[in-house]
DNA sequence: GCTGGAACGGAATCGCGTGTCAGTTTCGGA
DNA sequence: TCCGAAACTGACACGCGATTCCGTTCCAGC
């Protein structure tokens, strides 16, 4: 099961790397144009490549759409499960430290290439119903993934006790959501912005 | 300018109906199946009238989604002014009340009919970029709107004096835009969603 | 009832993009 | 150097759906 695993000759490798390139460049393609205005030969062509050869590496249109998706819900849910364990943490203090950890883990990824955001936010989810399920998916692992953060912090007292964790999990994704859209926007704003979030969860916005 | 100037034969009532009703099922079609997959024989036959008969109402299928997005931005904006001037109240306890009056009327337009926001987040993004522009402009609207409520909170001195008001309100928004969402998933958690809302903005997350 | 003009319907047109396929090129091994 | 398999290419077939257009129907006014 180690990547070293598989036999690769020189065409192979060759061949997983165009198959790469093809990905990359339809991501170029739907984030730029949208999915629906780019046909196969836009892809190609910005390869370098016959339109012919792109359904040597992939069923039709609709199957490679599904490759570029996972390719940066991979990215993503790398960029938050690599340092940040739930149970890592175990006083307000550090819980607040971690977040900021995962707030610009987040920020680098959606607000370094707005192209991220447009396609996973604006392009998906008109695609087809089976996409826009598959957005709604990865709210849901999102939600379940802040409310074990929540959870743990109920838990060891430093989190409100009457904390309705599952949904005010969804708040909070929804503030980061909010984020991420702005940034489509005024990228600059981006720190201010995640900032913000924080104190509005840590302390509210009322005056003491 | 009153609605009752206009030259109005029976005819002509008849037309405005038509329209009306071509907008309204153009709604039904494009929430439902998705912008790119419904025809204008779709739109026609839900009616049962001919298709050519669409273009006597409107240019063409992009001018239609437009009149139907115009129409639900005018009844979300609609229901948001109604009965809530930012400047309304003057204790935190009576803004308390008050968003959670906008609350409801949000909840009633988004949570009532899953459609409102499929239509305006899901596919209305992915038509084309001047589409996706009008929803930006339309979160910026709801950021300008949102800040003046907090504004006018930090002025009268019960919400915090270093509240940043811009990005406070895009982040509130943020966390309205993610109950809007679950809706789509859980209808039901509707109000609890709401509730958690209300308790991350007043109290945050952190134990006392 | 008749008539002229507006509204309607749907067959026909048109353009576009997906997906195929047969001919061509590339390349590793003998 | 030569051979065969695999990869590549782009002209083409095809279907689909937006838009047009003209024959038909409807209806208000006379």
């Amino acid at each position: 099961m180690t990547s070293s695993a598989e036999p690769v000759s020189r065409a192979e490798r060759k061949k997983q790397e165009l198959r790469r390139e093809i990905i990359d460049a339809a991501f170029d393609c739907f984030a730029e144009r949208g999915y629906h205005a780019t046909g196969i030969a836009d892809v190609a062509t910005r390869l370098g490549i016959g339109h012919g050869t792109f359904y040597r590496y992939f069923q039709n249109k609709r199957d490679i759409v599904d490759h570029v998706v996972d390719d940066l819900v991979g990215r993503i849910t790398g960029a938050l499960t690599a340092e940040n364990a739930p149970d890592a943490v175990s006083t307000l203090a550090e819980y607040r430290e971690q977040s900021a950890r995962i707030g610009e883990s987040l920020g680098r990824i959606f607000g370094e290439d707005p192209r991220v955001p447009r396609l996973l936010l604006f392009e998906a989810p008109g695609i087809d119903r089976a996409m826009a399920e598959r957005i709604l998916d990865l709210f849901d692992l999102a939600a379940a993934l802040t409310s074990a953060y929540l959870s743990h912090g109920v838990e060891l007292g430093y989190l409100r006790a009457d904390l309705d964790v599952e949904n005010t999990a969804r708040a909070i994704n929804g503030m980061i959501l909010g984020t991420a859209i702005s940034s489509l926007r005024t990228p600059e704003a981006q720190a201010a912005q995640s900032e913000a979030l924080r104190r509005v969860m840590y302390d509210g916005i009322a005056a003491r």
